[in-house]
DNA sequence: TGCTGATCATCAGTATACTGATTAACTACC
DNA sequence: GGTAGTTAATCAGTATACTGATGATCAGCA
């Protein structure tokens, strides 16, 4: 490993800031003002209404504690609400506002097109072998990472 | 693309987080205390010595706001020395020290271990073939980013 | 019932990353 | 030689991400 540029984390890092970059882009030009980190958990409390927010971080891999920030600006902006459980008075419960779902309807071509063009330079056989090996590599890490992806038991958006 | 899990974005970030926390790890039970894009910095500084801060933030692939933080912090480790160019007086000329020489030294092994253990779900030929199209998908999307990676061409270490 | 350990959310602190603006200094061109 | 455009660095502001700590609450168990 001679060097930087030959190195599997670097050039995460890189593929990564390019994606984020393009998300911006795509959703910027629909209208919207929305992160990339914001959009999975919109997606994520549309499938699970009601979810809290520490099962909502293992849902997406996120950090328990960055997941307050993000959830504060989706309600700040309107597109969530978030409220004390009536069955555990520790959790907070989150569910979309129609205003969330509206805005996730006409952000969901842009960011179909991003993730097209972070991959640009792939062919569509690429594409699909690109895929299976992040899947595979971030599933054999997942317990790497301090926020490991966790899927609920218990849930039937959970079959497969 | 039904589900997050299914985007190439999602999975990149969170193969990229899994780098960090392995990296974090590794370099930690060496006995230091540094980034990953702490450490990436450093390699650079040290295979082009008084480097300007823009140059190098274009030969990793960094926001140009981002290195002058990046620098401090390396600086205040007494791994990097920073000076006024005697040639251009907006730039900061930036050198190793022996000490950060020294660091880099007794930290490679473990970046090496940082790097085999995020690809770890993958066997030998499967990590050259990601490999390949990591490099592939960020050359092509390089523009894409706000912080593009920018060979410097009258540079003999760029020679391939 | 009362205790112990686990869990949910939050806070303080640090380190990337980015946007947009400003200041200082350099370069090119008239 | 002066001016316009460019570039290096920095600053203010926002948004991830993480570590480690704390307070509130819950669940299991003697």
């Amino acid at each position: 490993m001679k060097d930087i540029n030959d190195m599997p984390g670097h050039l995460v890092r890189r593929l990564q800031q390019i994606a984020v970059a393009v998300f911006h882009a795509q959703v910027e030009s629909a209208g919207f003002d929305l992160t990339p980190v914001q959009y999975a958990a919109l997606v994520r409390v549309r499938t699970h209404p009601g979810i809290d927010q520490a099962t909502l971080a293992g849902l997406i891999a996120y950090d328990r504690t960055t997941i307050a920030g993000v959830v504060d600006r989706l309600v700040q902006k309107g597109f969530l609400t978030r409220e004390v459980s009536g069955t555990d008075r520790r959790a907070r419960v989150l569910r979309m506002t129609e205003t969330g779902e509206a805005a996730l309807n006409r952000i969901a071509p842009a960011v179909e097109t991003a993730q097209k063009l972070m991959l640009s330079g792939l062919d569509e056989v690429e594409v699909a072998e690109f895929m299976r090996l992040l899947r595979k590599a971030t599933d054999a890490a997942n317990d790497f990472s301090r926020a490991p992806l966790r899927e609920v038991s218990s849930d039937p958006a959970n079959a497969k």
